[in-house]
DNA sequence: ATTAGGG
DNA sequence: CCCTAAT
């Protein structure tokens, strides 16, 4: 008896008092806590849901619709044949700034590609959406756009635009539709960021030359990213060879696997200041985490939604994010949550709802960009100069028989991002390094803005009616916009502020980013609010309540604004991404969870060679031992390890998932630990007697 | 910091 | 791989 239930729960079978521990479900609410905080895929999920462009769409027939005229187009295809040849630098630059704008950050992207705006607008919109203002905009807009907006390009008069867009049509309905009662959300994380690597060293994101294609769903290429960014700290001890043949003598005496470390902890190009408690690594998304982020995201930008659009205003075009709960629904069931992380959706989802008292829906409906609603992503130009840039689209407003105004926001528009990658770079390696990016920016908490004619709207009592957002003669006057979370920011459950800080992700050997490194480098910082994703570590301290903590990466807050961007010596060649960093807030830390990292042969191997050795339960020296190197395997792992290890042994081969690994190997397993099972036991037993002879 | 164990 | 309890 004794012995099997040693030996069911594993290699140290002392292992035997029971401890009282917290439920598991009260161990889950705190994991929760800890980690719903996922602000990357919150940021994502802020895209997917809110972000877009917004367009009013009238009930009645567009009284007026305009082509955008050919002057403005060939103006904007002038500019941006122009502005292309400032890539023909090797670097690979993707830019995120705000352009000065007054509001940092964030701006709806309004403008069009104006065929295929027109395009959707006949099919869709009655309202016609590209007319004078649109191209107008953006021509102005980009001229007077100093910089930042380099990384778009315009080709035959559609829009292309290099930076990322995260699109999503978001429709917000009218109240009193009873059609919407329900609220449901269609959800597709899908990659909406297509980069293409050109040969001309130009990247190039989110659409092709003539469709704007942004269809791709891929979000990873397929690899592992950890695998796929195998990394190249600097430190990187000399690369030996670990083949398994040569990393196993027979004579099973002393083996290091060595093992690439990417692993957050390593690089060696974080900021100075970072400890590796301070942050984890660069996101990577994980099988599990992406459950986890999806979990995290909905609470998170209902609130928001919630906040900054249409609440509030009056009785009568009072929003009811209804139904949080139903959305989560709809949405778990679509991705199949575990029960547990269910529960804690609704946990935190609670406060802000609303139960419907109004009687009032909004229908947010985020939905996969297709191709024809592509036209709106490929924003053609920057939106200049800040604010009102954001304005740019054409919109339409109507106003409903029941004094309902239809919102629907397109896309939102990602800010530039700055990227800087070696040309040996992978095209993986750069879509993760993109992704990262945005996923940090729009995880760093977010608010949106109304902007009316170019102007702010701040006053958030203001009813519709009042601001003027719904006549009609403002159609083209209503911009979205997306703005850092800063502390005036009305206090929502779960929306959160982090600055955002750089760390490294090294996804090619480090020998070839010598050449190519620093770019960019100091000096760059203080001059405009753009977020460069370089060696430059950047920050956005939206929130002054809060200090930053002590490991967090220095915050230069001299700036004008909250956005504060200091720069470091480059340590490592490699673009650094771009993560948040949590701060020292009420929302404890946001924790990351480390990619997986299944363990090769050759890591099994050396971990039963040396448990073989060792025994089971002196962990720490097995690490020593065998994967001194493998710094991403810590003696936690290499238990777990051990102990999935002794599962998969006994399971039949056709349970087994994964890498198979070799019969030899799991019976050596089975043996081990079979052996050192007993010889804990007879430890045990032992000192028994002795005690009691003693006594 | 380690170890053991549950999730 | 995470988290916690207990050393």
């Amino acid at each position: 008896m004794v012995l099997q239930k040693r030996l069911d729960y594993g290699f140290n079978g002392y292992q035997v008092p029971y401890t009282p521990r917290a439920t598991r479900s009260a161990r889950r609410r705190s994991a929760f806590k800890k980690r719903g905080e996922d602000n990357q895929m919150c940021a994502f999920d802020l895209l997917a849901t809110v972000a877009g462009k917004l367009l009013l769409d009238k009930q009645t027939p567009p009284t007026s619709s305009n082509a955008s005229t050919d002057e403005n187009q060939s103006a904007v295809v002038k500019y941006s044949e122009k502005k292309e040849k400032q890539y023909e630098n090797k670097q690979l630059k993707v830019e995120t700034s705000d352009q000065g704008s007054s509001d940092r950050g964030f701006f709806v992207s309004e403008l069009v590609s104006p065929a295929q705006d027109q395009k959707y607008n006949l099919k869709e919109s009655p309202c016609n959406q590209e007319d004078a203002p649109l191209g107008f905009a953006s021509v102005i807009t980009s001229s007077d756009c100093s910089e930042g907006f380099s990384d778009q390009k315009l080709v035959n008069g559609k829009a292309e635009n290099e930076m990322g867009i995260l699109a999503s049509k978001v429709e917000v309905g009218p109240s009193g539709y009873r059609e919407y009662g329900d609220c449901k959300i269609e959800v597709e994380t899908k990659k909406i960021i297509k980069d293409e690597l050109h040969k001309t060293g130009k990247v190039q994101f989110g659409t092709k030359v003539d469709g704007c294609s942004l269809d791709d769903p891929v979000v990873w290429d397929g690899k592992p990213p950890a695998l796929v960014s195998s990394d190249s700290s600097p430190k990187l001890p000399s690369c030996r060879d670990h083949s398994p043949h040569s990393s196993f003598p027979a004579s099973r005496d002393y083996v290091n696997v060595f093992s690439r470390d990417d692993d957050e902890k390593s690089s060696g190009c974080t900021h100075p200041n970072t400890t590796k408690k301070s942050f984890r690594a660069a996101p990577r998304i994980g099988d599990r985490r992406i459950r986890k982020i999806l979990a995290s995201k909905y609470w998170k930008v209902g609130p928001k939604l919630k906040d900054v659009t249409l609440s509030n205003t009056d009785g009568e075009l009072r929003t009811v994010y209804r139904t949080r709960n139903s959305c989560y629904k709809s949405i778990r069931s679509e991705r199949n949550y575990p029960i547990k992380k269910r529960r804690l959706f609704n946990y935190c989802s609670v406060s802000n709802y609303d139960g419907g008292i109004s009687g009032e829906d909004i229908c947010v409906s985020p939905k996969r960009v297709m191709n024809g609603d592509v036209s709106g992503l490929c924003s053609k130009m920057h939106e200049a100069a800040g604010a009102s840039s954001s304005v740019a689209g054409p919109h339409t407003t109507f106003r409903s028989r029941d004094s309902h105004v239809k919102l629907r926001i397109k896309s939102f528009r990602v800010p530039e991002l700055f990227i800087e990658m070696p040309e040996t770079a992978t095209v993986g390696s750069l879509k993760r390094r993109v992704m990262e990016a945005v996923n940090a920016i729009l995880g760093g908490g977010l608010r949106v803005g109304v902007l009316l004619q170019g102007k702010k709207v701040r006053d958030d009592n203001k009813t519709l009616l009042q601001t003027g957002i719904s006549h009609d003669n403002q159609c083209d006057a209503l911009g979205f916009s997306l703005e850092p979370n800063t502390s005036q920011t009305p206090p929502t459950l779960c929306s959160g502020d982090y600055p955002f800080m750089l760390s490294c992700d090294t996804p090619e050997p480090l020998t070839r980013y010598t050449s190519t490194s620093g770019i960019i480098q100091q000096g760059t910082c203080d001059v405009a609010p753009e977020l460069h994703v370089t060696n430059i570590s950047n920050f956005i301290e939206s929130d002054h309540d809060s200090a930053p903590s002590p490991t967090d990466m220095s915050i230069d807050n001299s700036t004008k604004d909250s956005k504060a961007l200091v720069t470091v010596p480059a340590m490592s060649v490699e673009a650094l991404a771009v993560v948040p960093v949590h701060r020292k807030s009420k929302r404890s830390e946001i924790v990351q969870r480390r990619i997986r990292r299944p363990f090769s042969v050759a890591e099994v191997e050396a971990l039963v060679q040396a448990v073989e050795k060792l025994g089971t339960g002196r962990w720490r020296d097995v690490k020593l031992r065998a994967f001194d190197n493998a710094k991403h395997r810590t003696y936690v792992d290499l238990k777990d390890k051990w102990k999935t290890l002794v599962h998969t042994a006994r399971i039949s081969p056709q349970q087994r998932r994964g890498e198979p690994v070799p019969q030899e190997l799991l019976d050596r397993v089975l043996t081990a630990h079979a052996y050192w099972s007993q010889q804990q036991a007879k430890q045990q037993l032992k000192p028994q007697p002795e005690t009691c002879l003693l006594v």
